[in-house]
DNA sequence: TATATAAATGTAAACGTTTACAGAGGAAGA
DNA sequence: TCTTCCTCTGTAAACGTTTACATTTATATA
């Protein structure tokens, strides 16, 4: 592989005016800028970015860390980043934590090795030490799908308290009483735990007790969801509703009051989060809080690549979320 | 940030010895060893894998072009190729063509700049430029979803014309005569060529004339699905069963088919592509044409590593696709 | 104890860029 | 003509590792 050196040879100029060519044009006399062009031409020089990487400390590479790449959310914001970074010549490493804190620690410590710029994570934990040892570094990152609504980080997400609390009240309002809910494990994801918050605190203000039976905490699969709708559909006087931590549970429970016999939405309301694009292709279609995944994505990359490029000051954004109301939930029997 | 000479000097030993204990620790003397691990602590020494990179000629990291992350075949091979990239402590940086071959070739051009250790490619057109300017320069790197079946690269696939036939001789067997397909643009895929020759051949085979009319091309996403299937709907003489492309555009047109007020599976039988998750969590199931794409992304990465490493020979591995019967078919009106 | 061998460590160059600084040459102003 | 100021280009050090080779130290053998 020939090297800035060779061209400079072979241009008759020195490495730092062949440097120059590349990385600005414009301070070079036209003449030379063309012998260099043509020298490179001849040896068929490729550009070593890791070698400016090197010499510049910059690595014009962002990591990017996920839950999990398959669940569509999570692959929607991934383009908003991708998309965002690509424009600025910029690539992301993509790491899956699996929801396992520990394997989230050892991607931050992977990722900084090879000297990404920043990072981005969407958190397992946001109380883990490794983002206060990223801050006390100074390390740039920002959270997305953060529950984080201050301090001294960068983050962009949601309002979940909010998002549960609508769809519980979207129920209640249709005179359900008897609402369950399929959660994640809180443990590893805050989005839940909050969702969760939303929905008793929702139930709080319409007088409906709350029966921890009727909570049931499983992975974020479909496998996951169907289990258990069927568990809270098993239960003594059992739901009429329910109300689901992601649409991915959401289309499990579909699926599992339909193996139950019961139709949908006659025998069982649903109500999702997130509002993945299938969400309105399946029947019934889907009732979900919809957020905007593909723009939290762009968004975090933006705020990083500002705090990155100008030290700028930690800031958190809230965006919007909504009801999408389809045909998944209807009144009570 | 402290260095490997820091380290060194904090211990009392050269930058080899530091060196030598990061990666070879058992060539260097218990004590030293010691002293310079201590010695790393006192300094909260960091490792910089980018100058290792540099120096080595090797960046521990691979990239991954495919269409885009948001299909949902895509997003489990990209996981198939992290988990074994990530178990040999490599990194992926992935990037999306959106099926743009361009984009492909400036993706391929951007990521040999950061001098990955190796490519691994869902190509849009495997007849285009770049791939033969790899093999030229004997860059290491294998196609995903491939329809090469011979040649000096490495690939892995699954046959499509099989899998277009299969579909087809299902639908032909439960008695359909009127058979349409949804396909992609065949100039962005050639996946889709294939599973249309199968289509076509099958039909051939079956004394079912082709009718041109009942092919219908369109982008990969479910809008796409919905409105083609209308349109085959509203052919005269319309079509009675359809075999799509991809399960998205199944999905699709099951709904575009229900918009128009017909019954599934009664008024139209439909067969996807690919057994995406979600297939058979909707309701009718989608009967499917699977193929292994988590176990299509490892076997490349493996592929990948095994030439980057011994230099191995190129291989093309054909992986075993299979027709899975639910719902969404049934015996023709 | 002397020698041969093996194990542990050090020396210094190399990897391919960037960039602060210096220098050359030319134009413009006095 | 001399000075000043630009514009363009060159020089050489720096970035943080690795690694071939040389050297020292320890161990085994006679």
């Amino acid at each position: 592989m020939s090297t800035i050196l060779d061209v400079a040879k072979i241009a008759g100029v020195s490495t730092a005016t062949v440097s120059r060519v590349i990385n600005s044009p414009d301070t070079v006399r036209e003449e030379t800028r063309g012998k260099v062009t043509r020298a490179m031409k001849t040896c068929n020089y490729k550009y070593n970015a890791l070698a400016r990487g090197f010499a510049t400390k910059q690595s014009n590479t962002i990591g990017l860390i996920i839950p999990t790449i398959n669940n569509p959310v999570f692959a929607e914001s991934t383009r908003g980043v991708q998309d965002c970074a690509n424009q600025k010549k910029i690539q992301v490493i993509l790491g899956n934590t699996y929801y396992r804190y520990e394997q989230e620690e050892s991607l931050v410590e992977t990722l900084r090795e090879k000297q990404v710029d920043g990072l981005i994570i969407t958190t397992t934990n946001p109380r883990g030490s490794i983002l206060n040892i990223l801050l006390d570094e100074e390390f740039p990152f920002v959270l997305l799908y953060s529950t984080v609504k201050k301090g001294p980080l960068s983050a962009v997400g949601i309002d979940n308290f909010k998002g549960g609390y609508q769809a519980t009240e979207h129920l209640i309002k249709l005179g359900h009483v008897r609402i369950g809910m399929v959660a994640g494990i809180f443990s590893k994801s805050d989005r839940s735990f909050h969702r969760w918050h939303g929905y008793k605190q929702c139930l709080k203000n319409y007088d409906i007790p709350y029966d921890k039976n009727l909570l049931e905490q499983t992975e974020y699969s479909l496998t996951g969801g169907r289990d258990s709708a069927k568990k809270l559909l098993f239960r003594p006087n059992p739901v009429t509703a329910v109300f689901c931590s992601n649409d991915y549970l959401a289309l499990g429970a579909m699926k599992g009051a339909r193996e139950l016999g019961l139709n949908l939405p006659e025998d069982l309301s649903i109500v999702g989060f997130d509002d993945i694009q299938i969400a309105s292709y399946v029947i019934p279609g889907l009732t979900t809080i919809s957020q905007p995944a593909y723009k939290m994505g762009k968004l975090g990359a933006e705020l990083l690549f500002k705090r990155i490029e100008n030290q700028a000051k930690p800031e958190q954004r809230m965006l919007e979320s909504s009801l999408i109301v389809r045909e998944s939930t209807t009144r009570a029997p």
